[in-house]
DNA sequence: CTCCAACCGGAGAGCTCGTCCCCGTTTTGC
DNA sequence: GCAAAACGGGGACGAGCTCTCCGGTTGGAG
């Protein structure tokens, strides 16, 4: 996301008439979100808060003055992550002429941008009915089915597959596996989508149980 | 594994002269095993053993009867988990004539007999130079190994991928998604695997990044 | 069938860890 | 340079986890 877009969308959640942030605190809000978001990767939405500030460089009281309790920072991770995400996306739409490198494109950079840490979104913890939340959840959905699309109608990516699919295993294979360190698992992870993706691709080598899905049916209350 | 194997098994580890478990003891033993793997597999090596006896519908005092402390239990788990796979290694090696078919059926074991688990042996709480626990992931690598082998001297499977490739992502796709419903888990699991297993077919669609590794490669203290 | 040793499970003590607030100190921007 | 805003360390409080104690129950040998 370009400087400028960042700043507009941060106005636009902060509301007109609010003053402007000092630059200390602005820039520990955004060391927080990205310590937060790593961690909710890690261990999912519970993980510790003091842990997330301590790993953010910043007092745990910091923390709680930009995000006065859990749910407030979970919110905050999802649209900071649903931002950059869509960014990411319409970006691939807009630069890769290949529909399977498009596809490819997205996959990879939302593995770096922890796209795992969407995974809230579908927890107890939030309320998937609230405007904001599904417009996220749409606005990450619909980019994604574009962009299957495209490649299935060029016939380079499997027919059989959804979004879920995709979103899903894209989250399974990103996050960290309890006992191993980080950057073991970093060399892993880039081998692993390339791999997943190459499992994509048209034609068909086999014929998939169940059948696709939406981020929809994922929801915890279905 | 057969009746008459896991008896077997049994009485090597508990040793000889030791008199045999009444009835009930037994019973529990195995359902305490049973629920501490899902345990592990969904929350690491740190899972509650209090909730571990409840989802297992014995109290807690007993779990802590049959495994005094958290690393006995983790231990057990391991050897138990450890032994089936490798009974499905084998078989698999002995029964499916055509090689990818045979990595594919172990595969798809392997992520029902919740290898996932197995994760906790990269763990701190878990010491990789003990005889038994060196055993333990030789036995599971060669099996590994051996199965790839094949498939790649036949040119089913691709060149380009190791032991900790099939292992991690296998342990990776297997794992619950925190916030997401077992059920609607699982109806998924099956569809990864099965994309993932496309993508290891040779010849291969692309170039991977990094090289193949194996287990040794991802003990924490490397 | 009877009996007793082995086993079981609930309740609770002790402790660790996570959450959240208070307040003296530091930083920012005008 | 100063006032307002933000910072962070420390600590009270509570939740949850580990592990133990003990009265009741069950399996199976004789």
């Amino acid at each position: 996301m370009s400087q400028a877009t960042a700043s507009r969308a941060a106005t636009a959640r902060r509301g007109v008439g609010v003053p402007k942030a000092r630059a200390d605190a602005a820039r520990n809000r955004e060391r927080i979100l990205h310590a937060a978001r790593e961690a909710f990767v890690a261990h999912g939405a519970e993980a510790s808060l003091d842990e997330i500030a301590r790993s953010a460089g910043v007092g745990n009281a910091t923390l709680y003055r930009h995000f006065p309790d859990r749910d407030v920072l979970v919110h905050g991770v999802m649209h900071f992550v649903t931002d950059r995400i869509v960014e990411l996306g319409e970006q691939a739409l807009r630069e890769s002429a290949e529909p399977f490198e498009a596809l490819a494109c997205f996959v990879r950079g939302a593995a770096e941008e922890r796209i795992g840490a969407l995974c809230p979104m579908l927890s107890d913890r939030f309320d998937p009915d609230e405007p904001e939340n599904l417009a996220s959840r749409r606005r990450v959905e619909q980019l994604t089915q574009e962009l299957l699309r495209r490649g299935q109608e060029a016939a380079q990516v499997r027919a059989d597959i959804g979004v879920g699919d995709v979103m899903v295993a894209l989250s399974q294979l990103t996050r960290p596996l309890p006992g191993v360190r980080c950057g073991q698992l970093d060399r892993f992870t880039a081998r692993h989508l390339q791999l997943y993706l190459d499992g994509l691709r048209a034609p068909a080598p086999s014929r998939l149980p169940g059948h696709a899905a939406t981020l929809e049916e994922l929801r915890p209350d279905d």
